[in-house]
Formats: C-alpha cells, sequence, structure tokens
DNA sequence: CAGCGAATTGACAGCGCTGTCATCCGTGTC
DNA sequence: GACACGGATGACAGCGCTGTCAATTCGCTG
C-alpha cells in the first residue's frame, strides 16, 4: 500500500501534525525536526494525497487555465502558455486544469460557477481574450477565486504583461529606417488587446516619424493566416501599392508574404514583411520573418508563478513586465 | 456552505448511502427513490465534492493526457485531441489533466511513477508518438492504470484509429488517377506511425498502378513547414523533377508549396500537392490543399470515451476503427 | 531561581464522501 | 402458512490528511 504521512511521523519519531507541518512549510518547527522529517519523507519516498490534503485542508491544490475556445489568436500560442503554466504549476506540486470557456452566450455565468464548483480551483490563469471580461472578473470576485493573468489590457490585474505598443512601435520604425514611408498595417481582431496596442504602436512611431496616416494602409484581419492573405490582396489592388507591411501577427504576415507570391512581388526587394510573437514558423520561412519575440511560454509561467505566490501565501502578486525584442531577418530590407 | 449530501439526504428521506449511490448509478435502488433524489439534487443544485468522492472511494475521477512534448508531430493536432478529450471527460464529470512525458532519459520510468503517485489518474490517454513504447506500457500494466491510446501502431490497446494505410493510398491513387507518374513522397518523422503507414499506402498505390519504385522521389521529412520546404527544394533539384508531390502531413505539404514558388513552379499547373491531415491552415492555403481528413479532436474525443467506459464499468473498451475522408481541393490537377 | 512569554509539539476531531455489512421487506415456493 | 431468497435501504466506520487548541519546552528576565 502506499506510504501515509503517519508512518513518516513514526520514522521521523514526531506526531502526524508536525509532519504536515514541514509538508507545508509552516513556521514553528525547530530546523532540527524539519532535517528529520524530511529525510524520513525521502527515505520512504513519500507522496501526499492530494484528494486527503484537499479535503482536509479546504484547498485543492489546483489551478484552472481558462481559454476562449470560440475565438483563440491561434492553438499554437495557447499551447506555449499552455506548456509555462504547467511548469510553474508543477515546481510547486499544484496540478494545472484547462478549461475553454465561451464568454459568449447568457449561460456564461452559469458554466463558470458550475466549473468553479465541481473543481474548485485555488486560483485561475487568465489568457487572451478572457482577461478584461468584466463579468468574468466580477464572478471571480465575488467567488472568492483569485486570479492571474496573460497579458491583460488593464493594469489592475497581476500578471504578466509585454509592452506591446512599444514593441510595434520599434519594429515600425525599424521600417521606417529603412526608408518605408508607405508602411501599412494589418489588424488583428477588434477589441483584443492585442489589436489594440499593435495599431496604437504603428501610428505612433508613424506620427513620431512625420508620416501622415493614410486610412486605405490600415485594413482589418482576423489573427489567421487566410486573413493575411485576404487583407494583403486588398492592400495590392491599392493604385499606389505600400512599400512594406506591419501585421499584426506571424500567422497574418505569413498570409501577405504568401499573397505577395501570388502577385508577383518579391520579399523583400519588391515588399517589406514584419510580424509579430516570432513563433516557429518565423524562422522557417523563406525569407525568415522580421517579428517580435513574444516568449509565450515565459509568459505563462511568470502568470501562473505571481498566482502561486498569492495562493502560498508569499506576497500579494504583480504584474511583471516582460522586455520585448525585435527578430530582425531576411523579410524587410532598405526601400528600393 | 457548500450543500453536502447529507443534505440531500434529508430532503429526499432517504440515507446518504442511497444518494451516494443515486450519484454513482449504482444499482438496486428503486426507480422511485431515484427520482427523488434526482429532484433533491437537482432543487438544491447539490455538486459532490471531488476530493471526498476521491478519498472515500480510492478513484480520483482524473483522466491524464500524455504526449511526448520532444518532438511532438505539431502542436495544433495534439491540442485539437486535447480538445475532444476534455469534451469526453466533461460528459462523465472526470477531470482531465495534460501532461508531458519525455521519453528519453533513463529517468523515465521514474517520472512516470512520480505522475501516478502525484496525480492518481484513473487511467491515461496515450497520443502518438507515445502509444507504441513498450516500457510505458509495461510500467501502466504494472501499477494498473488503463489506457486508451489515439493512433496507435499495435492493435493490442483499446483506443481510436483511422486506416491511415488506406488513406494514403487512396490519395496517391486520386494523383495516379490524374495522370501524375512521377509522384514524390516526403516522409515524417522516422518511426512515428503516421511515417510508416502513409509511406506503406504510398508504395501501395504505386505497386498496383504498376509504377516502379525511385528511391530518388522519396525523401527526409520532419513533420514541419521547415523540414517541407527542405525536402521540396531536393526534389526539385532532380534533373527529373516530379509531377506530383505527396507529403505526410499539411505542414510538410505547405513548405513544398511554398518552395515550389520559389521555383516558379504554379501550383497545381506545373505541381500537384497533396497533404494529410486537414489543418485548417489546408483550407485557407491558396490553392487550398487536397488533403485527408483526419478528426483529430473526434479521434480524441473517442479515445477518452472508451477509456471512460472502461473506467464506469461499462465494457471493456474496444479499438475504434474512425473512418477517412479525401478532400480533394485545388492544389491537384490533371498532369500537362 | 521563580516566573513568564514565545517557540515548539502533539491530541483529537472532522473534512464529505463510499465500502462493508446488517437489516428490512415483498415475493414465490411447497 | 412457514420459509427462503433477492432487492432495497441504512448504520457505521474510515479514507489520509489538516485545523484547532492544549500541552510542553525553552530561553530569558529580574
Amino acid at each position: 500500500m502506499r506510504v501515509r504521512l503517519e508512518e513518516v511521523a513514526r520514522a521521523a519519531s514526531v506526531s502526524p501534525k508536525t509532519v504536515s507541518r514541514v509538508l507545508n512549510d509552516e513556521a514553528n518547527v525547530s530546523e532540527e525536526t524539519r532535517k528529520r522529517v524530511r529525510a524520513a519523507m525521502e527515505e520512504l519516498d513519500y507522496r501526499p494525497h492530494p484528494s486527503a490534503r484537499s479535503l482536509a485542508g479546504n484547498r485543492s491544490f489546483v489551478v484552472a487555465m481558462l481559454y476562449d475556445n470560440n475565438d483563440n489568436p491561434a492553438s499554437t500560442y495557447l499551447a506555449e502558455i499552455q506548456d509555462g503554466v504547467l511548469e510553474a504549476c508543477d515546481a510547486h506540486r499544484y496540478s494545472m486544469m484547462v478549461r475553454p470557456l465561451r464568454m459568449r452566450g447568457d449561460d456564461f455565468i452559469r458554466r463558470l460557477d458550475a466549473l468553479i464548483s465541481d473543481h474548485h480551483p485555488d486560483g485561475v490563469v487568465l489568457t487572451p481574450p478572457i482577461t478584461d471580461y468584466a463579468p468574468l472578473l466580477k464572478r471571480l470576485r465575488e467567488r472568492n477565486v483569485p486570479y492571474a493573468s496573460v497579458s491583460p489590457q488593464s493594469d489592475t490585474s497581476i500578471g504578466v504583461r509585454m509592452d506591446e505598443q512599444a514593441a510595434a512601435r520599434a519594429i515600425v520604425e525599424h521600417l521606417l529606417g529603412l526608408g518605408h514611408r508607405r508602411i501599412a498595417h494589418v489588424l488583428g481582431i477588434a477589441d483584443h488587446g492585442a489589436s489594440r496596442w499593435r495599431l496604437a504602436g504603428y501610428r505612433e512611431a508613424m506620427a513620431a516619424a512625420g508620416v501622415p496616416e493614410d486610412p486605405a494602409l490600415v485594413v482589418q484581419g482576423a489573427f489567421t493566416f487566410g486573413s493575411g492573405v485576404t487583407a494583403a490582396r486588398e492592400l495590392f489592388a491599392l493604385k499606389q501599392r505600400p512599400t512594406a507591411v506591419f501585421a499584426a501577427n506571424d500567422d497574418m504576415a505569413t498570409g501577405v508574404m504568401w499573397a505577395a507570391g501570388e502577385y508577383g512581388l518579391k520579399v523583400p526587394q519588391d515588399l517589406s514583411v514584419c510580424g509579430f510573437d516570432d513563433t516557429p514558423l518565423a524562422r522557417q520561412l523563406w525569407p525568415a520573418l522580421t517579428t517580435v519575440q513574444q516568449p509565450s511560454r515565459e509568459m505563462g509561467r511568470i502568470a501562473a508563478q505571481q498566482l502561486l505566490n498569492l495562493l502560498r501565501g508569499r506576497g500579494t502578486g504583480e504584474l511583471v513586465q516582460m522586455p520585448f525584442s525585435l527578430q530582425i531577418r531576411g523579410s524587410t530590407a532598405r526601400v528600393s
């Protein structure tokens, strides 16, 4: 049968309660006792029973990662975040549960409640685009479930964020520095924070360079490869074509490059293209895509880390700022 | 405070044990009592406490989905399977836990043991390529953890499988039917079942059509976009170029189309290309990709379903055969 | 060296369910 | 009509931990 806490206690000649204290890193255990107990645990290869801990301690040791499976940005993005969250949870012996949660639908709150009642997560990690949905945040607070967010729009949450606007500005400045003036922008899905920030950065850079905004150069996309193709066709049909395109993510940038091929435009000679995210694809393309590195996995890890700090009583958690870095590659070149 | 089983019992005027029986769909409860108890549960919005159930019943109601995060085929593939597994688990109020598990490394068994001891999954779902790793299966059996597989190579497991060889044969026959004879094949990662079956189907179709095999037309890939590009360049450098390419998955097929663009080859006029999987990308490409639809999400759901049947004592689970279907689209055309 | 507060440790009940086994009841049998 | 039998129900203990609170020990003060 499995080793129980009681046996560890016997082996270390202490009471079960003391072993419990060591297990939970509680205060008021002498250093010497702590060592002896740890040794006994090790010796017996003791594994606490999660359900028993959960039942007695009224906590589940479960972190739920919530995402919107309706219009998720890109599955690889979520998969990477998930990986990071998992890593952080593992480090503290929490388990991770992933839960899709569509925001549309009036039974949204009911579904959220069911999720909480059925699984009792100690906390949740929110991923774009459900980081800022007010009814969601409100309900979590009402039910007293702590949360941390990846790339929240408001800065009242704890979690992690990159200065996407500054990054977007920087990449557009890179294009400007190469002599481009007719720079187009392909938007992401409306009201996603990512879309807003990247557009804002684009505008900021253009304005700072004194280039008047041309509305025809800002076209709608939806974060997908296909939408990038469509948007690019629209741009290429213009009487005065752009010499460079900044797409709000790599998938769309890839679509733009694809469409360029259709139109016989060589990248980067005839058209510079850049994206955002630095997905694995970006490096595999030829020419490789100039983009902004967004370390999704790392961001997932950090967001979960902040949540866990909170749950484990190690401070209150903060909103960590990630540095960004431009990946200048072959898809952008001096305007000809 | 939360509603407990005891209160449901009181409301229905039965003993707690009877409510428990109803909750677990056990036998020996009169239909009338069952109804009364169900009504009381509904009325009080009763939610059983998973940890208490788990502790008392010696089962966790957790299904772990294992995957190899080392060389996973494509993250979107796994994400879809995960979605399906989750759906099946939800339907029976099981929770799903996702666990990466690298097979390389000599501490593999130790990591598996830790996973089992720490989380006590009632069963696991295995995904390619770890569906047939003998030490894994052996250990699971030793520790008495039931499992179901998605696309296992051997047919001793329960789970779900598509006849990939027949599908590959069918798609190559489609190319042959269009008059192609110099048909190339881009392989997946060695010893993945998917690679073997798809190659076998290719050979079968070619042999049946009496086309002698040309080793130069079968090149190595690795299931990634980049490897497709590389493989295609190799093929295009041949003195006698293929008129069609069957890539072992869509990502590589996309790479082939990309490389075709580089070489000034028009798809499908100069080159027919087809893939395997029917990823979302396949439809977004232009021309859209001819491919085999592999319903990953559905397969994940079915594999989990078989496992749950077993866990819930509803039969022993089987190895379900999925039908395949060709998606003939714009990337393949009659040889010119 | 008595006396006191803080640090350390332990006894015990109980978290919310289910397994085991006893009990009860209605039906069929000869 | 006595008895056996199987279906339906309930009593009770206990799953493996932690919360609460009491007991003990220790170090220090005057």
